[in-house]
DNA sequence: GATGAATGAGTCTTCATTCAT
DNA sequence: TATGAATGAAGACTCATTCAT
């Protein structure tokens, strides 16, 4: 067999998948999984029902792998490498652009996080754990990292948490886009991104509390609830 | 007819609407909308399969009328009237408590919330909007109040966006939330919620940067992404 | 909950059962197991496809089942109670009764036989015993008494071997049955049951060599092929 | 057009056919009919499946073709040319043999009597018919006439029916092995083919009644059920 | 002739909903 | 009002067959 049939037949499979996962993310983001079937991403597609059988094992199987091949290329690589920051305020502007590029990429993606969401919790845990390690989790290890250094430079706090602060910064901006992106659908207060981004990285760097109440304050020492 | 008749009617009648959809709720949120069926929750309230349609309409009916019967009483009142601070250190303890009793509830409520994520991007936008408005709009709504008020007094800053901000705490634990409680069921992190949400306070009142450079700092002014 | 109404609903549960599997096994007979559909069986039963799944798990549950309520009490007793044979005359005429009650329930239940035969070598092993025990073996078993009984009282060889005996009668009769019945549904040669029977039965006790070859025979010795 | 050329097409014609007709005939014995698929069939004779519809019709086609090419040899010459026998020791001799041999020959084509046994009652009736001809009518035929030569030479009973004893004899073993090797695929009874098939044989010939018994006995008469 | 992707008709099975009792 | 059997529409999936390459 000639080899070069086989890359042609490998890359024409390729292309197929990407055909066949770009219509199942389509009509999933508009009815949810439960809510399409194999009918209608068939059409969306442009093949038969059967068709889609040759690529995939299950509808299941469609869900499992529109990350995979979809969304992974735009997930990843959210802030690879990220520079040192070595003052406070170019550690402002970096964060801004960080938080800015994950609210752009949020709302690129809405569509598919609303199928994340709504499936995630029912699927089978080996399939959760695959589904669950392709996003947040990445871009906080990023800045985990990216916290932790500073901390070391000076930049940020000493007594500074890193692993639970890497989370709350993406955290102030998901309420935003939970809410605005996801589950609504529309915008809920009158603030743009390029209003929210800044105010929560201020925040987050600075704090609510007025400047003097600042110079007074120690780190905290837990005792919860 | 007798009134004290019709009145143990409709008494009767809102007992069993509770008992089917508590049942419901109990099945939805193990099995989700679509893998629920009737007749499982006819079994779990105790009943048979035509009776749940003497009392709702569909099985849609019953997921829109659960918020109404059984969420709203546990979530809404979050902080109802909580008392404005006085003093920074004052809005600190009072904020842990709000953001402890946010994240009792919603672990309390993981189970539904599960339900509610996965099912409220398909429901009609009337649906909806109705769903919506229980739940964290009202809370930020009163943690936006009191961000005003405390700012009026000069306990946060007079530059703070309350609107934003009244967000940006209640996300900052959404990230930990969501990830662990509703999607992935279990800890990711190795700090618990006792250790989470002093510091999450901590950062939104005091900022991650350290002492010193808060002193220079002034109001962020737009400009993102 | 009256216990009369239970009863009534058992009663009327088995009904159900009993109309379904006589549908089952009329579509099975003139289709086959496998080119046979629900559809069809529904039809037959005059019911929907539906109901069918209230009394039946699957298909195959419809297959397992025909034989334990349709054609066990027809298949059992076969000749549960034969009297001892005293002399040879007696026993020609208790086997030729037997071997002609046989031959007239397999012309019976041909139709169900093909299914069994056609079916049974693909099901899984469990299903395959239980249906097996359904059927030659209790009629085996009582020949085989039969024959040890009579050999005892000297209406037999001694020397004969009654659990191989006890199946080669059957098997005698079995050949014409399989192919005229079963396989093929027409006559083959020109003898009717009512010649065959006794032929075999004659052929059974006094065998197919001349009576003078007989006196000088002894019992075979083993020593195969 | 050469005729050499056509020749050797017409053989790699041939063998194509043989090559895919034994594939087809290993995945039905182990599948059934309607278990198997083109798909696997193809893979059995490592060919396309596409291919497979350049030389059968349909997946019957290929059923029906199968004992033309690749059973008739084996199933059909069994006694081709047994000799007449010249005393009853010699014929029990013979008989053996010749009931060996069958058992051989089923046991060794058990797998595809399976198929046989569950497709042949659903088959059209002119496939129905050319398949049995094939099988044991022919043994039947060649048995037939040594029982009619060796009764004209008084090896046998001038009395015996040779048409109903030549199905007979062959029945007695076919019991064993529909049970055993068709059916259920294991041992039921605890003697092997080696004690079957010479008790078997010397019932045929000397039946079970006792010696003194025997010498009384004329030929039945008929008078059935 | 060989290939294997594309097809789509055909099946089993599920389940929300209805309705006679 | 309660029941639960009956219904049948709908959907995932299979696979024999075709046909462009």
């Amino acid at each position: 067999m000639p080899r070069v049939a086989a890359e042609v037949r490998a890359k024409r499979e390729g292309a197929r998948r990407t055909q066949i996962l770009e219509a199942a993310a389509h009509v999933f983001s508009r009815k949810g999984f439960a809510g399409a079937t194999i009918s209608e991403i068939a059409r969306a597609a442009k093949l038969s029902e059967g068709s889609i059988y040759n690529y995939f094992r299950s509808k299941e199987d469609l869900l499992i792998n529109i990350p995979q091949h979809l969304v992974q290329s735009v997930l990843v690589p959210l802030a690879g490498d990220a520079p040192v920051p070595a003052t406070p305020e170019e550690a402002e502007r970096l964060l801004r652009l960080l938080a800015g590029a994950m609210v752009d990429r949020v709302r690129a993606h809405a569509p598919f996080l609303k199928v994340f969401l709504s499936t995630l919790p029912y699927l089978s845990p080996a399939a959760r754990r695959a589904y669950m390690q392709l996003l947040p989790t990445y871009a906080a290890e990023v800045l985990e990292r990216f916290l932790r250094e500073g901390a070391r430079r000076g930049v940020f706090r000493k007594d500074l948490n890193p692993v639970i602060a890497a989370r709350a910064l993406p955290g102030m901006l998901l309420m935003f886009l939970m809410t605005q992106e996801v589950l609504l659908g529309r915008q809920m207060i009158r603030y743009g991104y390029d209003e929210i981004v800044p105010e929560a990285v201020h925040i987050f760097l600075y704090g609510a509390a007025p400047r003097e109440a600042r110079a007074r304050i120690r780190h905290p020492e837990g005792g919860r609830t």
